[in-house]
DNA sequence: GTCTATAACATGATAGAC
DNA sequence: GTCTATCATGTTATAGAC
């Protein structure tokens, strides 16, 4: 009685996840204004009320459900080449793409917070991408079209959904890309430095 | 009298022209969804109810606004080389992109008919580009993909507001793009074919 | 601790006075 | 023709019953 089994705020917990699963879905299917707390609640068969004492406001539930938008490249290979390592990430973008991650891009042209969240994060990868560039000194401008680049293919392909690029698959797309960003990141189109 | 000089129905037809005008303005500013009839009416200097009496409907408003959504390339040099075609609807992307494109890019990701409008330009785009395929099965694909580059650019420049875009001008821009386009669209990487 | 009821507010749209 | 006043709805957020 003083200590159940596991039933104290342990079920919370449980009931928490379970909003913050259903708020990310949302999010990621409507976009922040279009997601109202009322469904959330519903999806997770909660009261909406519950989901404002958890949380506090909608943008609190919103920042806590894309919170799994971290840490998506631990590489450790610094020598690998730049195209292998740009098109490494586009393989998992192209198929199951984290649903936190889909919801901040889809409010990231509507939504001023969404939009600081997206730069910050596309800033990092330009930077790690940046590295991988040869040399030069708009290696940053080159790994920074490198970086927009695949965010419009995932754009097209993931929120656009448009039949040119849902009709093909991922080796393809990266097979075609390939040579795309490898002319991004070699500064001079020397006929053989490898 | 009977016939004044020009201000019957020419008036109004002034007055609808300033509140499209500031509609384009709200919303490619913030959005679909963010914009209120209010706003825009309040911007133009007009009453709310005066705006609905005009279009009947946030939507039609919508519509009838970003009706700048057209002809943007009327090239007729159909032997220009791929991606000189492409950077050149780049050129003014960067610079002054419509304030209606604006309008429908800002609003692509959460309201399912600016991405509709969205997805038939762009379809209208990917197989105009893909006409300047030299040949292979996939030459629609790799259109898309050029013309996904150029959005996911387009996005990151003047949309997210990167930092390492901003600080570039559209001509490096240009000049880093030309190769990667060039490789997307080259099926053979085939030393002198020119 | 959980939920019912409601406050407080903003929006798109409508009806009717001037 | 133009605008004031209002409706109906949907939102976040709060207070209080159980």
């Amino acid at each position: 009685m003083t200590t159940p089994r596991q039933t104290r705020a342990d079920r919370r917990r449980a009931t928490e996840a379970r909003i913050l699963d259903k708020a990310r879905e949302e999010f990621a299917a409507k976009g922040f204004d279009r997601t109202t707390i009322r469904a959330v609640a519903g999806a997770a068969g909660v009261d909406p009320a519950l989901v404002m004492q958890y949380f506090g406001s909608k943008r609190e539930l919103f920042g806590r459900a894309v919170r799994t938008f971290t840490a998506p490249a631990p590489e450790e290979s610094g020598a690998e080449a730049f195209a292998d390592r740009m098109l490494a990430t586009l393989g998992l973008k192209l198929g199951g793409l984290p649903e936190g991650t889909l919801a901040v891009m889809r409010s990231m042209l509507t939504d001023p917070a969404a939009a600081g969240h997206v730069r910050t994060a596309l800033g990092r990868q330009i930077t790690d991408a940046g590295a991988a560039v040869p040399a030069s000194d708009d290696r940053e401008l080159r790994a920074a079209l490198a970086v927009t680049t695949l965010l419009g293919v995932t754009i097209g392909h993931q929120l656009l959904e448009l039949p040119a690029l849902r009709g093909a698959s991922p080796e393809r797309i990266s097979a075609l890309l390939r040579p795309a960003l490898n002319a991004l990141a070699e500064p001079a189109p020397g006929p053989e430095t490898a």
